[in-house]
DNA sequence: TAATAATCATTCTTACTCAAACTATTGTTT
DNA sequence: AAACAATAGTTTGAGTAAGAATGATTATTA
């Protein structure tokens, strides 16, 4: 095992476990809510952004295109989006948000387990900032960092200054 | 969105582009080398602990039973490991590597991306024990911690000022 | 214009993931 | 000993995930 450093171990352990965990709040949703969090994130993707491709709204969720036409499958079997296909281009399909869809995505819990929010608030900000960029960072060693422009923007801007922090007021 | 912070928000992606580049990882190890990293992970612990019954190995590679049972059974079919009944408790059963199982496990590379892996070691010390902190943090924040004693013991306490970085040797 | 390339959505296959239900076996109670 | 509970492994069902291949459509090139 001379190829793995006590950090890295401990790092691969962590990662499973989010995984895990992610998963885990995912199957408990769908027990509570007969939906799921990859579902959760789609739906409220759609809410925000209104009719989108399923490619765009693909790269909006990190997922490929193929997996998402299974997701938006599952949320068209019970009816909180809908499908309409493009006039110009007949390759594109819009998928638009329901009346229902609405509803149950107004007043859904947080994709993000509880949890994580209440330990998350209760942290001074400069260690949520702090942990926020350490995640961050760790995405970009993944190299999962290719990042369309657009996601960027939408995101605050990550700098090494960010750590003295600041009130941020969000519109 | 009232539920939600802008941090949130980019923990939410940060994790799942992690998930993502995991598997994607995964998906090309199991191209390259036959193997996935679930796969993996269960015939190095295998290799480094010896026979192990289902249900402790499950733990030490933080999967369910009825996953591990999969992951098994498609090591198995390739004869990298076998299952021998306990003839003592015959409920039981042990899981143990073969010869096969070994070669492959000992010259398999890292479960964990290369690209991860060199970013982390070119980061100074300090900036690998803060992200590595900042991550099992997560962990414990997402409800992930209830992780056996040993494990907890493995790992450093991890205190709010252990995040304000210091140097730290370890034996 | 015809052939070719590129794009979009989709289907198919393989694998991973968990909870819940099920089987077999062992331990405990009455 | 019979009834009950507990445990270990497994099967089943639903969902997630990605790549490869496919079909339809649009854009580009010869």
């Amino acid at each position: 095992m001379e190829h793995s450093t006590a950090y890295e171990i401990r790092m691969l352990r962590a990662i499973r476990r989010i995984i895990r965990a992610v998963d885990m709040h995912s199957k408990k949703l769908q027990h509570a809510q007969d939906i799921t969090a990859p579902q959760l994130v789609c739906l409220l993707t759609l809410l925000k952004e209104g009719e989108l491709t399923m490619k765009r709204l693909s790269q909006l969720v990190d997922l490929s295109p193929s997996t998402t036409v299974g997701v938006v499958d599952r949320l068209e079997a019970k009816s909180l989006v809908q499908r309409t296909r493009s006039t110009h281009d007949r390759r594109q399909v819009f998928i638009g948000i329901t009346e229902e869809g609405k509803k149950l995505a107004q007043d859904a819990p947080s994709p993000l387990q509880t949890r994580l929010i209440e330990g998350f608030k209760q942290m001074p900000e400069s260690e949520q900032v702090a942990m926020t960029q350490a995640v961050e960072k760790l995405v970009q060693l993944m190299g999962a960092g290719d990042i369309d422009a657009s996601a960027m923007l939408a995101i605050a801007p990550i700098s090494e200054n960010n750590l003295t922090v600041k009130e941020e007021h969000h519109p």
